[in-house]
DNA sequence: TTTTTTGTTGATTGACGAGTCAATAAACTT
DNA sequence: AAGTTTATTGACTCGTCAATCAACAAAAAA
């Protein structure tokens, strides 16, 4: 029963599958014949529209940097003042599409692929920037000359947090983390200004 | 030539050999006869000193934090104020020893371990506690109340900085991430003063 | 000096898994 | 209607690798 165009409603499966199944597991050994299995397919037929495993990786990873960029847009569309565009970012950051169990455990899981495989490492590299210049962006009217370090520190807090709640116990706790970022923020901010004034 | 006393020196080869192969590789995905190679023996060997390759993991994760804890506790001995025990912490997390490419890259590997093995994540959460605690002695006196958050934060950066490192280009800096760390912490403190005072 | 313990490895087993292939079938084209 | 493209899978190939075994050597113990 060959129903056509099936093609983007499977590859959407097996990605959905790919990021479900090495968030379970936990490990990027996870076999073919798993995502397929969970995607509802046969493992050929999964080659068949990736063509290799590591295809598969990489779409996977894309999807997840498309949301968060999705997402992160979104909350940036509104924001109007400096400050707002930062809380866009860590709340979209930290939002339970992003910071959900699965797609934080798949995420520190392609970060150790970005050491293997270039693809990846790109992927990575990309969205580092991006954060970094959407943080700069709302940083720099507020810390001036600061605003480098203090949007590499938080990027760097930002990971360590993921880093971090992947073995958290219970339940992911968005909020938590993203008053966490704020605190870090609102530091600095401080700290900057209190040089200013003083 | 069968000299007495191998059992250690085998041991420890191979424990080295596994950092080393996990971190060049910046995989898991390391064969016994990899490890055993480089440690200068056969993979039979390997098996019979270390019953699995599991065994070899979680004995090199413990290296990687005796390493650690050893070089944390020798600086923390000669740290008389509270401040000159965290600025120890720091240090000592971004000494050339721990913050080395090959350490740094299997502890991300191990951090990956520790999802799927429990004797790997109980190894992890004694760290994170033994991280926690450290700072929270120096900090208390330093931040009252806030101290709690301020180590969660603390530990997170620095948990973060090394997750960054492992796809840095170049050599590692570890001076410019002890940097970071001190902002964090400085801001923090900053903060709590002005708070403090106004 | 026999026996046991420790060190050591080449060869083998057994399992598992990525990727390919051949075959089947339903649609679409001409 | 014949030919082509798309969907789909079971069976298979081929390689890899953890773990075990059988065997050998040398030191230590009895």
């Amino acid at each position: 029963m060959p129903k056509l165009g099936m093609e983007p409603i499977r590859k959407d499966a097996l990605v959905k599958a790919t990021i479900t199944e090495i968030g379970r597991t936990g490990s990027l050994d996870v076999t073919v014949s798993q995502i397929a299995k969970r995607a509802g397919m046969s493992s050929a037929l999964a080659h068949h529209y990736f063509g290799s495993k590591e295809d598969m990786f990489l779409a996977a990873m894309r999807h997840i940097m498309t949301i968060y960029g999705a997402e992160v847009r979104g909350a940036l569309g509104v924001a109007q003042t400096p400050m707002a565009r930062i809380e866009a970012i860590v709340v979209a950051s930290f939002s339970a599409a992003n910071f959900r169990r699965e797609a934080v455990g798949a995420w520190l899981n392609f970060w150790v692929l970005a050491q293997t495989v270039p693809q990846a490492k790109r992927l990575v590299a990309v969205y580092q920037r991006r954060l970094k210049s959407n943080l700069l962006v709302g940083l720099r009217p507020l810390a001036g000359a600061r605003a480098e370090a203090i949007a590499e520190g938080l990027g760097a807090l930002i990971d360590g947090l993921y880093l971090r709640e992947v073995l958290r116990p219970g339940a992911p706790d968005g909020a938590a983390a993203a008053q966490m970022a704020r605190d870090y923020l609102a530091a600095h901010l401080a700290a900057t200004s209190l040089d200013i004034n003083g």
